[in-house]
DNA sequence: ATGAAAGCGCTAACAC
DNA sequence: GTGTTAGCGCTTTCAT
C-alpha cells in the first residue's frame, strides 16, 4: 500500500530539536532536563519528559561526546576466558545500573599493544572513565593515559600511583594464607607454580602472590623448600611440562598454583598419572572459580571477592569523574575456600 | 576574534586542524587521506601521513560519528561466562584486525531488556554495525533494530529474515550426530537435557537441537524413548535436580545435554553418586569447550567451530556495511569430538 | 587535485 | 526560569 516515499517526507531522526519543537521549548531546556541540570521548573520538566517519551528520543552519544560527557565508562579485560572476570563485571554493573552510566567492554587478548589500542579507542570515543582489569601494561603507560581520562585499575599493585586509582585483593596475604594452611596440615615441601613469563610489569598479581609465598615460607622456617616453578607459555605443551615436574624424583609434596587456570589442569594430570590428590600431592589454587567448586575437582582456592572489587572500582571511578583528584588505593582481604585438594 | 590565551595553560588537543596546519594543507585534505578517499596525490598523502605520525594525531570517533562512520562495530554477548564465546571473539578479531574497524563489546547478562538497552546504546554511539551472539530477543525486535543499523546474528535461527544476516551452526544436524553416535554404540534409552526455560524466542539454538534430537530419535525408531528434561533455572538447585533425575528408577541410559554447561556438572554429580560414566550413564555435551577436553572430564561434545562463525559473521557484516542489501544466511556443519564419556 | 565552508546534534555561556 | 547561540572535530558538497 505504501508508495515510494520521497526523502524529504521520510521520518527524520528525532534530535534534540525535534523534541524542543514538539514540546514548544528551546533546545537548551531539553538538554537541561536530560542532564538534570539546575534551573528547570517542574512544569517544563514534565512537558519535556512527555515529549521525549512520545517521540522515543535518544540523545546521540557522539554529539554529546563532542561537548560534554558520554556517560559511558570503558572496561578493559585482559582476555575473556578468565573465570574471575564475570564476577567483576557483575560488581561493576551493580553500581552502574542505578546510575545513568553505561559500560562498554574491550577485550585485550593478553596482548599489550592491543591493550593500548583499545584504551586509545576508548579515549577517542570520549568515554568518561576506564576500569582496567589486570592490565599487562606498565604503570608508567597507565599514568600517561590517566592524564587524558580517569582510570582505576583492578589487579595492578601500585599503591603509590597518584594519577589513577587501584583496587586490589591483598595478594601477598592470599599467598600467605595458602602457605599457612598447608603448613598447618603438616606440609613442608611446598612449591609454587608462578605465571608463565617474568612480566615487564612488576605490579601484576602473580608477582605479589609469589612474594607472599616466599615470605610466608621464610616465616615458617621453610626457606629451604621455597621454589617457584614456571610453566611454558605455550598452552599445548603445558600439560607435558606438568607431567615432567610431577615425575621428578624430588617432586614437591604440595603445590600452590598462582591461578586456578593452572591448578585445575594440574589436578587432572596428577590424577591421570595415578597420583592421589591430596594424599600424594596437595594442590591449592587461586581465584575460587566455578570449576574449582565442582565436586570431582574440589580445588581448595583463594577467594578474592571479585564482585566487591568490581563494585568498589566502579564507585571509585565515578567519584573521580565527579572531580576527586586525590588517589584512592584499596586493598581487600582474601579468604581461603577449603575443599578436598589439600 | 580569538583572545590571547597562554598556550602553556591550555595544552591543546591535536585535531584535524592541527594536522592541517602542520602539513600546510586544508582540513579536507587530511580527512581524505585518513579515509583513503579518492583524489589525493601521493605527495600530499605522504606529507599528511608524516604530520599525523609526528603529532600523534588520533581522529575523534565522536566527531566522526556525527557525519560519517565510526569504523566501530559492536558485539553483543549474552553473558561472559559461556565457554563458547572466546572463540567467536577470536574469529571476529581475525577479520577485523587487518581492516580499519574496531570492535566494542556489550554484555547482556542473559537479560532481554538489558540486551535492548545495549543495542540502543550502540546505535546511539553511531556504530557502523552489530554482531549479536545468541541473542535472547525476538526476531521481530531484531528486525526493528536492523532498520537502524546493519546486524548479523550468530546463533539465531531465522533463515527467512531479510533485514539482517545470520550465521549458525547446523544445530539440528549436531543433535542428530549425537543421537546417531549413541545409537551406533548400542544405546536406546537416550534422553535430552534442554535449556532451562521455554524461551519466547523460538529461534534459539537449544530448540533447534531439541528438534534435531527428536527427529533423529524418530528416524532411529526410538520415539518411545524420546524425552526432553528441563533443569530448573536457578543455578543453586540444579545439581540437586540432576541428582533426583539420576535417582529415578527409569533413569535414562544416555544423556544428551544441550550445552557443556550442563553436561559437565552432570558428569560430576553422576560420578559423585557412584555412577560410572559411561558404563552406567553415557553423557554427551555441546560446544566442545576447553573443560570438556580435560582428561578427567573427557566429555564427548559437538564442536561448532566458533572461530569460523565469528570470522564469517564479521565478513558478512562488513559486506553489508559496504552496501549489500540482500540477506545472507550461513549454516555451518558441526562435528562430533569423541572422548570417554559415551 | 585541493580548499572553503556548511553542517552533524549536542552542551554551556550568556542574554533576557 | 528559559531562550539564543557559538562552537566541539569531523565529513562532505561544491568551488576553484
Amino acid at each position: 500500500m505504501s508508495m515510494d516515499i520521497p526523502k524529504d517526507l521520510r521520518p527524520e531522526r528525532v534530535t534534540i530539536r525535534t523534541v524542543a519543537a514538539d514540546a514548544g521549548v528551546s533546545v537548551a531546556a531539553v538538554s537541561k532536563v536530560m542532564r538534570n541540570a539546575y534551573g528547570v521548573s517542574d512544569a517544563l520538566r514534565l512537558n519535556v519528559t512527555a515529549s521525549i517519551e512520545r517521540l522515543g528520543y535518544r540523545p546521540s552519544v557522539a554529539a554529546r561526546g563532542m561537548r560534554g560527557q558520554t556517560y559511558t565508562i570503558g572496561i578493559l579485560l585482559v582476555d575473556i576466558a578468565n573465570p574471575f572476570l564475570p564476577e567483576v563485571i557483575d560488581g561493576i554493573n551493580d553500581v552502574l545500573d542505578p546510575s545513568n552510566y553505561k559500560a562498554m567492554v574491550g577485550i585485550g587478548l593478553e596482548n599489550v599493544p592491543l591493550e593500548s589500542k583499545l584504551i586509545e579507542q576508548m579515549i577517542d570515543y570520549r568515554m568518561d572513565g576506564l576500569i582496567l582489569v589486570a592490565p599487562r601494561m606498565l604503570g608508567a603507560t597507565m599514568a600517561k593515559f590517566a592524564r587524558q581520562i580517569p582510570i582505576v585499575a583492578i589487579g595492578h599493585h601500585e599503591a603509590t600511583a597518584d594519577s589513577f586509582d587501584t583496587v586490589n585483593s591483598d595478594d601477598e596475604k592470599g599467598a600467605a594464607l595458602v602457605v599457612q594452611s598447608l603448613v598447618a596440615s603438616g606440609y613442608k615441601d611446598i612449591a609454587m607454580i608462578g605465571a608463565y613469563q617474568v612480566n615487564e610489569n612488576e605490579a601484576t598479581v602473580d608477582l605479589k602472590r609469589q612474594a607472599g609465598y616466599i615470605d610466608a615460607m621464610a616465616k615458617a622456617g621453610l626457606s629451604d623448600f621455597s621454589r617457584v616453578i614456571r610453566l611454558p607459555y605455550a598452552k599445548n605443551i603445558r600439560d607435558e611440562a606438568v607431567r615432567t615436574i610431577l615425575t621428578m624424583p624430588n617432586r614437591p609434596r604440595a603445590m600452590f598454583c598462582w591461578s586456578d587456570l593452572d591448578a585445575i589442569p594440574m589436578i587432572n594430570v596428577a590424577r591421570t598419572m595415578g597420583l592421589r590428590v591430596p594424599e600424594d600431592l596437595a594442590i591449592v589454587g587461586y581465584d575460587d572459580s566455578r570449576i574449582a567448586a565442582l565436586p570431582l575437582i574440589g580445588l581448595t582456592s583463594i577467594n578474592q571477592s571479585g564482585r566487591r572489587m568490581g563494585a568498589l572500582s566502579a564507585e571509585t571511578l565515578l567519584s573521580r569523574i565527579a572531580g576527586r583528584t586525590a588517589p584512592n588505593h584499596f586493598l581487600i582481604d582474601p579468604s581461603l575456600t577449603s575443599r578436598t585438594s589439600d
